[in-house]
DNA sequence: GTTTGCATGTAAACGGTTACATGATTGG
DNA sequence: CCAATCATGTAACCGTTTACATGCAAAC
C-alpha cells in the first residue's frame, strides 16, 4: 500500500474538508496519532502537489487579519479514486519503533534510579494516551472504522499498562538485590542463543 | 535518546561479537525485530564509521572461498561508554506505523472481500509473530532485559490476536448487512467531532 | 536449474524532519 | 511580558531504503 503523507491527507479530507494546519492537529492527537506521523514540512508540500495533480481543491479564506489566509482543502472525485486505490491494496507490515523497549532490553546497563524514572514516565504516557482515547470515544460516536481503531487502541494500551504495573515491582526488586549503586559490569550474560565461535580475544578494560 | 542504527549495532555488539550480516539477521527476527528496523545499506556504513571512530574493533576472517571475508566486529571500551551514555537518556516516544490500522479506519471504503483477505492475513501475521516469540523464549533462557521484552511482546500480541478474533465476526456481519457488492458511498459519516464551519460547497460526483 | 544462504559494499533516491521566516491575537 | 494559537510556506539536512554489483555453495 502507498501509505505516505499524501494518502494520509486524502484519508482525512475524505471525511471532512480541512486546512494543512488542521490536518497537523488531527494527526498529533486523536485516532490518527497512534499510528501515523506528519509534520508541516511534509503536509504543506503534499497538499500543494496534490492540488497541482487535481486530487484536491482549495478554497481560500482571507480574513485580512495579518495572518496568512486559511486554505481549506477538499478532496475531488479524482482524489477519492486515488484513495480507494491505495486502500484496496495489501498493507505493509506494521512498523513499531520503541526506544523504551530498546532501553529495557539493556536494562542491566542503566542506572537503576534513572531506569525507575523512565519506566514510570513511560507508564504515565501510556495512561495519558488511554485517557485521551477514552475521552475521545465518549464525546463522539464514531463511524465503524474509527470505532474499531479506538477499541483496538484501548485494548492494546490497557494490556501495556497492566503489564507495566505488574512487572514494575518485580523488576525493581531484582535491581535492589544486585546492588544499590551504579551499573552492573558489561558482558554478564549471553543473549541470543547463538554460540560464539571465537571465545578468544576477550577484551579487558 | 540517540536511537539509530549505530546505537542498535553497539547494543548488539555489547552482547556478542558479530558481522554486519549477522546483525541484519538478528534484527529481522528475534527480540529486536519487534521494535527496530535496519537494512544492509545502513548497517555496513554505520559499522565502518564506528570503526574509524574507535567504537568498534574488527577481526577479518578470510577463508579464501571466493565470497567476501567475514568481518567480525567487537565493541571497544569507548563503544561501551557511548552505548551507556545513549542508554542513560530519556527515550523518545514510541512510533507505531500501521497501514493495516489506517485501512481499518477507512474500512467502509474497502471492498468487503478484500477487507476479509487483509484482515485474515494480518491476524495470521500476528499469530506467526507470537509463535516465533514463544519458540525463541522456550529454547533459550534470556537475560532479564530480553525476558522483559519477550513477555511484553507476548502480552501485546496476545491481546491483538484476541481482539482481532473477537471482532472479526461482528465486523463482517456489519458488512454483509449493508451490501454484498462493492464499496459504500463516500462521505457517509462525519468523524472527528469538529464541526465543519462551511457546510456549503458540498461536492457532487 | 533455480532459489536460498552466505557475505561485502556503494550510490542514488526517498520521505520526512528541523529550523527558519513572518506576524497578529489571545491567555496566563 | 512571554508563551501559545493560528497560519502559511521553504530549504537544508538526515537517516534509511532500494537497487545494484559480485560470486560461490548447497539445498530443493
Amino acid at each position: 500500500m502507498v501509505m505516505n503523507v499524501r494518502t494520509l491527507c486524502l484519508g482525512i479530507l475524505s471525511l471532512r474538508e480541512a486546512t494543512g494546519y488542521e490536518i497537523k492537529k488531527m494527526v498529533e492527537k486523536g485516532v490518527f496519532s497512534h499510528f501515523i506521523d506528519a509534520s508541516f514540512g511534509s503536509i504543506y508540500p503534499a497538499l500543494a502537489q496534490m492540488l497541482k495533480e487535481g486530487l484536491v481543491r482549495v478554497r481560500v479564506e482571507d480574513d485580512d487579519s495579518g495572518r496568512p489566509p486559511r486554505k481549506v482543502y477538499q478532496i475531488t472525485e479524482q482524489g477519492r479514486r486515488a484513495l480507494r486505490e491505495a486502500l484496496n491494496t495489501d498493507p505493509a507490515p506494521d512498523k513499531f519503533k520503541s526506544e523504551f523497549l530498546f532501553q529495557m532490553l539493556f536494562m542491566e546497563r542503566i542506572d537503576p534510579a534513572h531506569l525507575a524514572v523512565i519506566y514510570d514516565a513511560y507508564l504515565e504516557e501510556q495512561e495519558a494516551e488511554l485517557r485521551t482515547l477514552e475521552e475521545e470515544a465518549r464525546e463522539m460516536p464514531a463511524h465503524p472504522g474509527a470505532r474499531f481503531v479506538q477499541d483496538y487502541g484501548r485494548a492494546m494500551l490497557g494490556t501495556a499498562i497492566s503489564f507495566l504495573k505488574e512487572k514494575r515491582a518485580e523488576m525493581m526488586r531484582a535491581f535492589a538485590e544486585v546492588g544499590g549503586s551504579g551499573q552492573r559490569p558489561d558482558e554478564e550474560a549471553p543473549c541470543c542463543g547463538e554460540e560464539r565461535k571465537h571465545p578468544e580475544e576477550e577484551e579487558r578494560a
